[in-house]
DNA sequence: GTCTATAATTCGATAGAC
DNA sequence: GTCTATCGAATTATAGAC
């Protein structure tokens, strides 16, 4: 009794090294090229400890996969500058000191897997498109958030996914300033 | 002898049904989810038979994925235009009547497949980067055209990958009219 | 040219000893 | 809690009969 309350026990450690490995690997392969037998391999235990731990190769991919845009209040941002606000937050949460790779992670398994793409639906619609409900313009909300997500998931594409080298070189100053003015005149429809 | 020379035989017509079901699955579930077996299937033919036709799996899909942006010439396009045209050029290859499907094959699968990665990387970096490199603007091409990229592909990631319903319900007036002011913007550094 | 049969792997997941 | 051993299914690719 009282075994879930503390003890960083061995279980744990063994647990979190499952779970790290599980983000590097579908971070840098994707779900279906990623195994069992690999994760494993890096975590430097049993492949059937990872089924014991999380159930199947699908539960864990949840779980490594979690992420919350925790978007910014955007109806006390300054309206001009809520652009590059919404740049900066989403620059910070992909590659700042608390980034944890989910993003490229979903990113990448969106492609084939049918999980990982309506967590990406569910998390654009079920926050970007409240969040500029209120941010008006003159078009539909909806239409708004469209492009902006077609902007910023197209700029995590080409930079943490493809890697295409003019974009991976891009400063972030530089990337503020510019998509900025992009998300800018989407969310607001002035400019 | 003077085999190679006419006669749409039985031959040619069951290589044409193989590239047609692979080119289907391909954009529809990406590389590694798409079966030699599936293909066949569709194709209503033998497994083998692919594998006859085309080498293996590998050989079938870089003949699946020929992909040619065919971009215009922007020097001889109205400097204002140049974005709309870009746009309006890349929406007829996507959805035109010519569209083949290699761009949402070669998206869904660049993610998690070196061969498809690379050949998307060529194509922007060999086609999108000189066709910029002449249009002018005050910083970088390479930077010019990573902007570019990011906005173009997400576009497609999200309308056609993704198929997030704000994008994929956006209509091509709009996207010619709001997309094609951003990559104006990119593409001169202009505005 | 076409198909049957199967080789050779590799996968996720399980059972059970310790 | 951990690991050995393995199952059952699915994969690409090949060999050879017709």
């Amino acid at each position: 009794m009282d075994q879930e309350l503390k003890k960083p026990g061995k279980a744990d450690r063994t647990r979190a090294a499952i779970l790290a490995a599980a983000q590097q690997l579908f971070a840098g392969q994707g779900y279906e090229l990623t195994t069992v037998r690999d994760i494993a391999a890096i975590a430097d235990i049993d492949p059937a400890m990872v089924i014991r731990y999380f159930g199947s190769k699908d539960e864990l991919f949840a779980r490594a996969a979690v992420f919350n845009l925790k978007l910014p209040d955007l109806s006390k941002a300054e309206r001009s500058e809520i652009g590059e606000t919404l740049v900066r937050h989403f620059l910070s949460l992909w590659e700042g000191e608390n980034a944890n790779g989910a993003m490229p992670i979903l990113l990448r398994s969106a492609a084939s897997n049918k999980t990982a793409a309506n967590k990406l639906r569910e998390i654009f619609m079920g926050q970007v498109l409240p969040a500029l409900t209120h941010a008006g313009g003159r078009s539909g909300a909806a239409e708004r958030a469209g492009l902006v997500s077609s902007q910023l998931l197209g700029l995590a594409l080409c930079r943490y996914v493809l890697k295409l080298p003019p974009v991976v070189g891009l400063s972030q100053d530089m990337i503020i300033r510019e998509v900025g003015r992009t998300i800018q005149r989407y969310a607001t429809g002035e400019q």
